[in-house]
DNA sequence: TCCTTTCTACTACAACTGTAGTACGACATT
DNA sequence: AATGTCGTACTACAGTTGTAGTAGAAAGGA
């Protein structure tokens, strides 16, 4: 039952995966429109890049006719839990304290949302506040 | 005036940074031994990457006699803002809250730790309770 | 049916990364 | 002085990523 898997994507392959994840099954073209769209990307970039993704098992196809429909194989939680795990690995001795610590002294977040984050979570709210 | 400078560095290249950053200015050899040590991996691979990172900018050298000494470029919090500003950017749209509200929800970090941090900055003790 | 548009498959290629071997010069040791 | 050792420089090579071109099949239009 090998849940938790390990990935690990580059920014580019989140942008990718965040079409899919919000859309479900997507065709090529479709992902292509959003991505070209935002970066000047060419379709058969896109292209490329989920035909890699399902190379990796990361996303799989399905095909209709002469289109691709691709779809997520991961969980945008799954993508965050291992990331976020490897950069407080890497970068803050594995103590996740101290990645907080950090983002309120850069000012990424103040004091007091600290509390509110919690507040909201304690609600089981997991909407922004 | 150029400050905060966008650093991103690979798991390895932030080990070897450690080095430099817990040493200060440090020889290959030495660098290699700590590494080698934990890592496996021969001198030789470590010079290289030295060298990289020097090619790049992020370490400088000195030369003395036929050794070099390498020292870090960048600070740790450079690298720090830098990388955990990407995950955000990428992986959180960008809201650090959620980021902490992840790390919460995937029980990296107990909610009452939350108050915790907070109040250790706030007494400005920067070190674990 | 013939031309045009649309897709996918395959190929390409440079940069960066992990990993290390080899060559060569300087030092130390006999 | 001869030799082994150490350290750096250079070369190598495979895998990943960003980016895209080209070829060829299929579908749609005239």
């Amino acid at each position: 039952m090998s849940k938790r898997p390990d990935i690990t994507l580059s920014e580019l392959q989140i942008a990718l995966m965040r079409v899919l994840w919000r859309r479900g099954e997507t065709s090529t073209a479709d992902v292509a429109a959003e991505l070209a769209q935002d970066r000047g990307l060419k379709h058969t970039t896109i292209a490329t890049l989920l035909t890699r993704l399902e190379k990796r098992g990361v996303v799989a196809q399905r095909r209709d006719g002469r289109q691709l429909y691709y779809r997520a194989m991961v969980e945008e939680a799954d993508v965050r839990r291992s990331m976020v795990a490897d950069l407080i690995g890497a970068l803050f001795a594995g103590d996740a304290q101290e990645l907080v610590a950090h983002l309120v002294q850069e000012s990424e977040i103040a004091p007091g949302d600290l509390a509110k984050v919690k507040r909201r979570l304690a609600r089981g709210d997991h909407d922004a506040n």
